[in-house]
DNA sequence: CCGGATCCGAATCGATACTG
DNA sequence: CAGTATCGATTCGGATCCGG
């Protein structure tokens, strides 16, 4: 079992001996967001198998990385370590990245309440703080996330579908805008596609509140995408 | 062929399906120091079958981050495309969390030029630069770099073994410290194991200069790691 | 030597079924 | 809910071989 050794004394091949086998970091993204159950990880990795998941959780959890807590009402929640915090950067930075070459959706692609929640923490523009703050209700397929962007963060909380809110409440009173959009939501993020003319043409829809603040979640959450994008993944 | 696919329209995967397959980011990490030819990256990665080093290549390169780039005088060498060199912080930040659960060398591992040059960027303390410039020759095994440290910034160079100076000639005159090191030169870098005691017990081997210089070097090149470490690997 | 391609056994992964 | 067990499909590792 010797066979996962890249044989180099070298941070980096210890932090990919842990973090690179396959599903690793996306279990660590999902849990970015809060403490989750085996089921939870389950429905938010649609494609990952049952003893993969498991495997991987043990191997975090001996790495340091995640820990397992039992719940008080029955069942157990994993949650990161401060340790595993720390990869909260280099999860996002890789979103960014990766951000650039996500192309269209391919057939099966789904997005899941977690990597839209980690997506938008992503592309949170903290120099947009000097904005009014403001709080979206944003749907993607048949996630509803509930945006507030305010001079002391971002906050995220997912309406539906409804995970246990554990890290929080949830903000309340009325979002100021209302929102439904498709894959086109990246367009929107990229800025390669102005909020009015995807009111336009349809591709995002309003539900509530004044379209003119499409433009200030354009501001806010943002991830330019270089002039010569890379290759997409096919 | 879709086996590689994690099934969701998020950045993180898409950024995972190309760089975490195995092998992949060190590849990566090495091309970071300056372009390298295919041998040059095979002796870099002592473990990496060649067959998987051939097939990491194609793939990065149709993924946009690295190039072929022949040479006039006979070869090629590969070399990080703009897209590919954004990567850059994401693989120091996985040196430097990487770095809290290096614990001690395996059997076989072995300290690269690459490697040790990245890990010296990764550990480069920017706001360290008000301290003299400093030059300094660091021996690992049979790795010699050549590192200067000065107000406006790091450059690292290979003595040995001899790369070609593909990126810029090599620094000029007389290094203030020239000192070998082991292992331990992690320790120091840690800041668990301080210089003067280092040198006193022998792991650490002042070639030339002013040993107090030593301290210059842990204070320039650092990665603080928490007080309850990691588990380290096996 | 450089830059790979090929072949094969070993280990891992994916899909599904099943269990306390 | 929280995982094992099983088994075929891929991938990886190790070695050898080949054309310039």
């Amino acid at each position: 079992m010797t066979t996962r050794s890249y044989g180099q004394y070298c941070g980096v091949t210890s932090a990919l001996e842990v973090v690179a086998e396959r599903w690793a970091l996306l279990i660590v993204r999902d849990l970015l967001v809060g403490p989750r159950r085996y089921t939870d990880l389950k429905q938010g990795l649609p494609k990952i198998p049952t003893n993969i998941l498991s495997t991987r959780l043990k191997e975090l959890q001996e790495a340091g990385v995640i820990r397992r807590v039992p719940l008080m009402n029955c069942g157990l929640v994993y949650e990161l370590t401060p340790y595993g915090r720390e990869l909260e950067p280099i999860v996002l930075a890789l979103g960014r990245w990766g951000f650039a070459r996500m192309g269209t959706p391919r057939d099966g692609d789904v997005v899941t309440a977690d990597s839209l929640t980690v997506a938008l923490r992503t592309a949170w523009q903290p120099d947009a703080a000097d904005l009014p703050p403001t709080s979206y209700e944003l749907h993607v397929g048949d996630v509803v996330l509930r945006a507030d962007a305010g001079p002391d963060g971002l906050r995220v909380a997912q309406l539906a579908p409804p995970a246990p809110p554990v890290g929080g409440r949830a903000p309340s009173g009325e979002p100021d805008l209302r929102f439904a959009a498709g894959p086109a939501i990246r367009e929107i993020i990229a800025g390669t596609l102005a909020p009015a003319d995807a009111v336009a043409d349809g591709t995002v829809h309003i539900l509530e509140g004044d379209p003119a603040l499409l433009d200030r979640f354009a501001a806010t959450f943002r991830i330019p995408v270089p002039a010569a994008p890379a290759p997409i993944r096919t």
